[in-house]
DNA sequence: GTCTATAGGGTGATAGAC
DNA sequence: GTCTATCACCCTATAGAC
């Protein structure tokens, strides 16, 4: 226990290293050369810490799945009346990619390839993705038959929820060049969103 | 000209091979091989008809982002009315991505790797991207001012349409396990939303 | 713990026979 | 045009010195 110089200093180095290059490339264009590099050590040492190229990779993606979920299923499943929990599902997700911006195109292409990874992970993390939509749905039927909102079908209003909080990051190159912003213009749009799709969504809902 | 067998046989069969391996994991986990056996012939060939795996995957990619981008950019540029041109922007890629599942993740993601590939792609298919919104966002603020719909920015629009159509197409494996479907029950359900996000963007809409 | 050197396997590309 | 054989390189992983 003398000669050890930063035990898990470097393993903290390494994993945020693993994280940015995987996160951007992907596993298959990933390189260790690259992590070790980012990482500013040599690549034995990556083995030395973790064996294997797919162990550090499944640690990250797990990771990184988990922040897409874990704090999506507190949401969901919180007993705060449809409207706020809707504007919290927004306000969460936005927040959460504007600090991870490549985050669900990583995600959503790994697990494209490897759908079946997906259920062990997430249940792990706690939130069975198959129970998320269960609580929502009663909401939005209660409210139905309350005439507080317009009648729609609970899963279809999950999805769009969804994907106007999370494709403008999914298509992010493509928005930067439509809308014709930079870096810097693009989180600012990107933070006006959550206002405009929690706006847009009431409008759409009122009866 | 005698002894040739199949000339643009086995190019197509090549190509076919080669959209189907490179859409569905990407130009870095793609092999030489694996487009080789899909197209049931040896990997020479592969380099006789197209030389190196970069201009095989340069000329699939080109395809793919036109039937992205050609269609929609007819119809931003028609002479619709605005609901009219929303509408059949939905049923248009919804239409497009039921027929090609892979599409949006591979060039997302491919994208997202390398932008700069975007412009000079994206203009050649005839669509400058950056004008894509110029007609829109003009009818939008003339119906604003009309008052025939309610107070709202055209960019912000355009990418919740875009985004309640095209993403649970990216997300396709969570929705199935969060919806509990398999791939015929997953088509079903993205048909009735052709309807759904048009009535929920209709009402969104309504002043 | 951290390095250098190297084994071992895979992949893109080409040469050359048919 | 299509195949087999092979080259040359790259990348993961390990052995072994310090």
């Amino acid at each position: 226990m003398v000669n050890k110089k930063d035990d898990n200093q470097t393993e903290k180095a390494i994993l945020e290293a693993a994280d940015k290059v995987f996160t951007q490339k992907g596993f298959a264009a990933a390189r260790m050369e690259d992590i070790a590099q980012e990482a500013g050590i040599n690549r034995a040492l990556l083995h030395y810490y973790f064996r294997s190229k797919d162990k550090m990779f499944d640690l990250i993606f797990q990771q990184r799945v988990s922040i897409f979920f874990s704090g999506l299923g507190q949401i969901m499943h919180s007993e705060k009346p449809l409207i706020e929990k809707i504007q919290a599902i927004v306000e969460h997700e936005i927040t959460i990619l504007l600090a991870h911006p490549y985050l669900p195109i990583f995600v959503l292409q790994e697990l494209n390839q490897n759908p079946h990874r997906m259920l062990a992970i997430a249940e792990n993390a706690g939130a069975h993705p198959s129970l998320l939509l269960k609580k929502f749905s009663v909401e939005v039927r209660a409210e139905i038959k309350a005439g507080t909102i317009r009648e729609t079908d609970p899963a279809q209003l999950f999805m769009s929820i969804m994907g106007m909080a999370i494709y403008p990051f999914v298509a992010r190159p493509v928005v930067k060049i439509i809308l014709e912003k930079d870096d810097v213009g693009f989180e600012s749009v990107m933070l006006q969103r959550k206002k405009e799709i929690t706006d847009f969504i009431i409008h759409a809902l009122k009866p």
